[in-house]
DNA sequence: AGGTGGATGAATATGCTTCTCAATACGGGA
DNA sequence: TCCCGTATTGAGAAGCATATTCATCCACCT
């Protein structure tokens, strides 16, 4: 299996696009922290190292990292937009706490093959899906509203 | 069944709000357009009727609609935020063509049951999901990319 | 090594959404 | 029905995240 560096190499070389030192920082950056991040906490962390980073750079590559199918952009309906790192990760869906923002990650086969089925029975070849389950958590369950 | 009037109606006074004719008006207007809308597609047909009215309140109106229940937020993943009318409808989730937009309603029970036997399996009580399906449509599909 | 088109950082712009504030209007009570 | 307190409104300004511009820089092919 390629590293999510190798297939961000070969995607920009394919697009004629160049590696730089400023790229491959974000991407190093990013993996090493095995989270989910938003462009800002990216940004702070690629900063400690290399303090002469743009924001706009971050941006900008982690655009090119979902494009490269690298990375994938998350919606946890908090109003903060996140990425996390998917290249050689099993797919996984999120089962979100409204209440304390705890996050857990849910893969379902009986789903997947549904949503496969489904896609077909509509004439549509599925690229990906999204799937976010918003409720309480044990924890906060028990406590009142 | 209460219509989604009423509903409103009732959710602002338990919360001590008023009920108002721009507050009406907005909510009648997206009812009659039986569509998913951005908020300024809903401001331009409400402000064809009551050309006074502010971008502002559009929008507070949308976040009490949301808070009441009468209207959901949808991520169709093209960088435009959409609400849909969901009171007295079925719960739906989304099938849509990444190419030319094409966005078809879908219902599962396989999968809507799936949803609530994982989240019980974690402990969770599930108050609502989002689900969407992302690909091409078969016309879409039969032309190269 | 040299040339060229892509990449970068800083500042600025953009676009959507929310806030501020003074003026207005809803709606419960007299 | 009129009053009054409080929520609501419209307009403009502010915020915030993201995108763009532009002059300079540099990665990569030959």
């Amino acid at each position: 299996m390629k590293t999510p560096q190798d297939a961000f190499t070969t995607y920009l070389s394919e697009k004629n696009l160049k590696m730089t030192p400023q790229r491959r920082l974000i991407l190093d950056t990013f993996i090493d922290e095995k989270q989910h991040l938003s462009p800002e906490e990216l940004y702070d962390k690629v900063k400690k190292v290399d303090p002469s980073i743009g924001q706009a750079t971050v941006y900008r590559t982690l655009k090119l990292l979902v494009e490269a199918g690298i990375v994938e952009s998350l919606d946890f309906a908090d109003g903060v937009s996140r990425y996390e790192v998917s290249w050689g990760e099993e797919h996984h869906d999120h089962l979100i706490c409204e209440r304390c923002g705890k996050n857990i990650e849910i893969l379902d086969d009986v789903i997947e093959k549904r949503q496969e089925a489904i896609a077909k029975e509509h004439g549509f070849t599925l690229s990906h899906h999204k799937m976010y389950l918003y409720g309480l958590c044990s924890k906060c369950g028990r406590k009142r509203s």
